[in-house]
DNA sequence: TAGCTGACGAAAA
DNA sequence: TTTTTCGCCAGCT
C-alpha cells in the first residue's frame, strides 16, 4: 500500500533522477519539486552524495544546478568525470555550466507513490 | 545527545 | 544590480 515511503525522501530522489532520460539533464530544485519538497533542493544534492556511497547505480551526473552549473562534480571519482559522461551523452560543456541547458532540460513530472 | 555540514534556491536588502 | 540570509531535511562527527 501505499507506501513506499520506507527511505522517505531520499528513496524518492533516487526513483526521479534514476528517471532522467539520456541525454537530459535536470536541477536539483526541479527533482526537489517532483518529490514534493520543492525548499528542500540542498537535500537531493545530498541524497545523490548518499547514493554514490551507499552504491546505487543512478545518473548523478545528470543532475546540475539552476544554472545548469556542474556544481556536484567535485563528488565524483574524478571532477571531469562528470564533465565526460555529459558529453559522451551529447550534451556540451562548456566552463563548467551546460551549453543550451534548457534544451537539455527534463522536466521530471511529479513523483507518483507507485509501489 | 546535540550541533554542524552540505551537490541549492529564492527572496530580501 | 549584486550580495547576503533564511529555509529545507537528513547524515555525520
Amino acid at each position: 500500500m501505499a507506501s513506499t515511503r520506507d527511505s522517505d525522501f531520499f528513496d524518492r530522489v533516487y526513483r526521479v533522477v534514476a528517471m532522467i532520460p539520456y541525454g537530459r539533464v535536470t536541477s536539483y530544485g526541479a527533482v526537489a519539486r517532483a518529490v514534493g519538497s520543492e525548499q528542500a533542493s540542498r537535500m537531493v544534492g545530498w541524497a545523490l552524495n548518499a547514493s554514490i556511497k551507499s552504491g546505487v547505480d543512478i545518473p548523478a551526473h545528470r543532475v546540475v544546478n539552476r544554472k545548469g552549473m556542474l556544481t556536484g562534480k567535485r563528488h565524483f571519482s574524478t571532477p571531469v568525470m562528470m564533465q565526460k559522461l555529459l558529453e559522451n551523452e551529447g550534451i556540451t560543456i562548456d566552463n563548467d555550466s551546460v551549453v543550451d541547458f534548457e534544451r537539455v532540460f527534463w522536466m521530471p513530472p511529479p513523483l507518483i507513490e507507485d509501489r
